[in-house]
RNA sequence: GGUCGAUUGGCGCAGUUGGUUAGCGCGCUUCCUUGACAUGGAAGAGGUCACAGGUUCGAGUCCUGUAUCGACCACCA
């Protein structure tokens, strides 16, 4: 072993740039598709959402991930570890629009000439959606160069070659191929319901994208009218609906409403006869006790419109305003007028001239109440969700099928959870669903539903004459292309097609990660290497979504799990334990950080966030790694001025203890790394490394420096290389680039492709005995930091108190002991209890 | 409202299947201008493990309850 690379004065200044280049022009990290499965350890990438700004919980949470891999790489796997964008959806779409000043009008013909103007325009030019989703696809080029470019500084070992956009054609295809598939097996329909609306975006969203925010509110007391002329009051939040009340509802158990059950009441303003019924889910505690049911105020509105049959009045637009025609339910002038005043107004506008009306008609009675109440929101949106009447598409997910249901959970309990507890959020979705999945968006940056429907002698669509493409001509985008047997000039005409004008949810895409990046139906020689896929790392707040519906979609057309395990990683918490988020403005800048601590100091931060838990932002972290990163670098730089000599040099004691206290630790990483828990496996290797850096380097320095003799001194030396070795394979995950410097001092090729240690070739010393070492070598110290004297103070009488089996223990190391210690005469021995216990004097000084 | 997790020295965290004086890092105190490293090294002070019960020869480590914090789910007239 040479090492005459060295540089005379080590230095961590420039090694991620140099060797995030080294690694990429030596392809250090290519995926070997030679590999058969058992041979490699296959990774689902979280894709990014590229539209979002880089933040520090991605450089968290893919440190973890790749700690894992390089982990599984030197331990003889083939890791496909493929890197992807999620540059799908509605993220994407604002930044388009902003940055362009378009937006998107599917009406329009493609205009391949079109280029945007230099700056954006006050008003947003409309393009056809050809062009929108190429101008999406023009941005988001230069996202993913950004993040791509902190991987790779962050030293991600991803195989760059392997890359994929969930908007790219072959992303598209799968996600239209998985689709259509489902609708073969019948395990995706269509159908027209109720269905949660975004006002501001127009879109119909799942029920994965909800949000409960707290909102004010105030309780309306307002009075309809019984037969017999008497007031009947309600307590409602949304007066505005009052145009849409389809009937009352009370608890059939509630002793108040017995005598109206069957009877009618009459809506105050409108004049609106409706029954009064009676269901379970009527709430006695709340309000009055009598609701009214309106369609749609809310999800329970929609059960009980379904469960008791009731008519439709929707009064409600995909705008979330008042429709502006006068219902035809309401019959009365006053009626009409009321409703005249209301159309068009917003929901918001509405309530409160609604309320006008209803305190002159004296029908609302007493103060408002004020309340806050949570309110459904779409998890991008800032408008409250409206429900309207849509068709839409759905997949099934178990949330109508209490068969498939628990199918699902029983497929979520056969994932190795990490941490095990999470598994409980994946059950509690799933037995917590309340429909089938709504893949349909009414957007348009994402991947086209790729349907037609044929259209009947009045150009009205056959919504059950569905028409699908042939497999080979995937990706299509309905909206410019042609469905067999028909022609372009039929398109909208009577007795012609129309297409679907929707996309599909982003996640119905995403959902398909394992097989877009394993080539599924593509490159099937790719798929049988990698699927089922090892491991999903993600973070915990998307088990809902994007896990969940990976399991659905694997389920249905592989019949088994995507993935082994799934690796949950916690938030960042800023100092003070708060999530942290970029509107609150304490977001770091990653590239910032990296300059300042290093990669090795971030990822050494990054790696002491244990699976699944929430971590501080902790700068000071970041400043211990870089330490640690110092320390290797000097501590290998001293081992190696040492000189070398062969293992099989290796005859004294101490030595010996000290690869055997190694290969404890070699165990404990490897069991640790092998259970995902890079935490643990940092940790150990870490205090074994500080411990040989105090203790073992200071007490050998003298026997290597030949003092003791030959023997001894190659047994030093020959030991201190194989540690270092051992060490650095241990450090390999966490810090490649202050392991991978040192590594080339010496060693030809990439620490990250060199296997990782085993402990049976260090074995054969006493481990104990290292631990005695230590603890003689610590007291003699404490002896001259008590007296406040350089630790060169020489000692020149030392008794040393013991049990007579560990003074025998310390006799086979004393000479080390004496040399490192400065005791200037032989040590002296007393037989005694544990624990040792040492009276020294100092030899006096010559000042 | 249901569920899950957390509660250990000033701060941040470990504590594996219950077993001798509860560990680590940061910070703090004192000391060492040692020839790999002052972006260093040595020694030291400081917790009885949220609270109340229980099981046990023995509990931070198991059980019950309470409190606080966080998350997920649900409710949301």
């Amino acid at each position: 072993m040479t090492a005459d690379r060295m540089p005379e004065k080590p230095t961590l200044d420039g090694i991620d740039r140099k060797w995030a280049g080294a690694w990429e022009s030596q392809g250090t990290y290519s995926f070997d598709r030679s590999a058969t499965r058992d041979q490699v350890f296959s990774i689902d990438t979280p894709p990014p959402t590229v539209s979002g700004s880089l933040h520090v919980g991605h450089v968290f949470s893919y440190t973890h991930t790749d700690c894992i891999a390089r982990y599984q790489r030197m331990n003889g796997k083939k890791v496909f570890y493929p890197m992807g964008w999620d540059d799908n959806g509605l993220p994407t779409e604002r930044r388009v629009q902003n940055y362009f000043g378009v937006r998107c009008d599917p009406s329009l013909p493609y205009d391949p000439n079109f280029t945007p103007p230099a700056e954006p325009g006050k008003d947003q030019i409309p393009v056809s959606r050809r062009n929108f989703v190429e101008l999406c696809e023009q941005l988001t080029i230069e996202d993913e160069k950004a993040f791509e470019d902190l991987w790779r500084r962050l030293g991600v070992s991803v195989d760059w070659k392997m890359t994929y956009q969930t908007i790219d054609a072959k992303a598209r295809a799968i996600s239209q191929r998985a689709f259509l598939r489902n609708l073969g097996r019948n395990e995706a329909y269509q159908t027209e319901a109720p269905t949660l609306w975004d006002v501001t975006f127009r879109t119909a969203v799942a029920q994965a994208e909800l949000e409960d925010r707290e909102r004010p509110g105030a309780y309306h007391r307002i009075g309809f009218k019984k037969p017999d002329g008497t007031p009947l009051y309600i307590e409602t939040t949304r007066p505005e609906l009052i145009p849409a009340v389809v009937a009352l509802v009370a608890n059939p158990e509630d002793d108040r409403y017995q005598l109206l059950f069957g009877t009618t009441v009459t809506s105050p303003i409108f004049g609106v006869e409706v029954p009064v019924v009676a269901h379970h889910l009527a709430d006695p505690e709340k309000g009055s006790g009598i609701a009214m049911i309106c369609t749609f105020g809310d999800v329970t509105d929609v059960t009980w419109w379904r469960e008791l049959q009731l008519p439709t009045r929707p009064i409600i637009g995909w705008d979330g305003r008042i429709l502006s025609e006068i219902p035809s339910w309401i019959e009365t002038e006053n009626g009409k007028a009321a409703y005249a005043a209301l159309a068009g107004l917003t929901a918001h506008s509405a309530k409160e001239k609604i309320a006008e009306l209803l305190r002159e008609s004296g029908d609302l009675v007493g103060e408002l109440k004020q309340i806050t109440h949570p309110v459904k929101f779409f998890e991008k949106g800032d408008k409250p969700l409206e429900i309207v009447t849509t068709r839409q598409w759905y997949i099934r997910n178990g949330g109508r099928d209490q068969d498939l249901r628990e199918k699902l959970v029983d497929r979520g309990r056969n994932i190795t959870w990490h941490p095990d507890h999470m598994k409980v959020r994946y059950q509690n979705w799933v037995e917590g669903l309340n429909g089938d999945w709504l893949i349909s968006r009414q957007r348009f940056f994402g991947v086209p539903i790729p349907v037609w429907y044929a259209l009947d002698g009045e150009g009205n669509p056959i919504w059950d004459q569905v028409l699908t493409p042939k497999d080979e001509v995937l990706p299509i985008d309905p909206s410019t292309d042609v469905p067999t047997g028909y022609e372009e000039a039929q398109r909208g005409k009577p007795n012609g097609f129309i297409g679907d004008p929707d996309v599909m949810d982003t996640w119905a895409t995403s959902s398909l990660t394992p097989q877009i990046a394993g080539g599924w139906s593509v490159d099937e020689d790719l798929w049988k290497r990698v699927f089922p896929f090892d491991v999903r790392p993600q973070a915990h707040e998307i088990i809902r979504t994007w896990l969940f519906s990976t399991v659905v979609r694997a389920h249905f057309e592989e019949d088994c799990l995507p993935w082994k395990h799934a690796a949950i990683s916690g938030w960042i918490l800023d100092p003070d334990r708060k999530k942290m988020s970029k509107s609150k403005g304490n977001v770091v800048t990653p590239l910032d950080l990296l300059d300042e601590h290093g990669s090795d100091g971030v990822r050494y931060w990054a790696a002491s966030g244990r699976p699944g838990t929430d971590t501080a932002f902790d700068v000071g972290q970041m400043k211990i790694g870089r330490r640690l990163a110092t320390k290797i670098l000097n501590a290998s730089k001293f081992t190696l001025m040492q000189g070398s000599a062969p293992a099989s040099a290796i005859s004294n004691p101490l030595d010996k203890a000290l690869l055997a206290a190694l290969a404890e630790v070699v165990d404990e990483s490897t069991k640790a790394f092998e259970q995902f828990n890079y935490t643990k496996a940092l940790e150990v290797a870490e205090t074994f490394f500080w411990a040989f850096c105090d203790d073992h380097l200071e007490i050998v320095k003298d026997r290597a420096y030949g003092l003791q003799g030959d023997a001894d001194s190659a047994s030093a030396k020959a030991t201190l290389n194989v540690a270092l070795v051992v060490l650095l394979k241990l450090f390999a995950p966490f810090l490649p680039f202050v392991t991978e410097e040192v590594w080339s001092w010496f060693k030809d090729g990439s620490i990250h492709t060199s296997s990782w240690p085993t402990s049976s070739e260090l074995r054969g010393g006493d481990a104990g005995l290292n631990q005695i070492t230590a603890e003689v070598i610590s007291q003699l110290r404490k002896v001259k930091s008590e007296a406040k004297v350089s630790m060169k103070a020489e000692i020149s009488k030392a008794v040393i108190t013991a049990p007579s089996d560990v003074i025998s223990q310390i006799k086979l190391v004393a000479a080390d002991l004496r040399a490192a210690g400065r005791v200037i005469t032989e040590f002296e021995y007393a037989e005694g209890a544990s624990p040792i216990s040492i009276e020294i004097e100092l030899a006096p000084t010559s000042d």
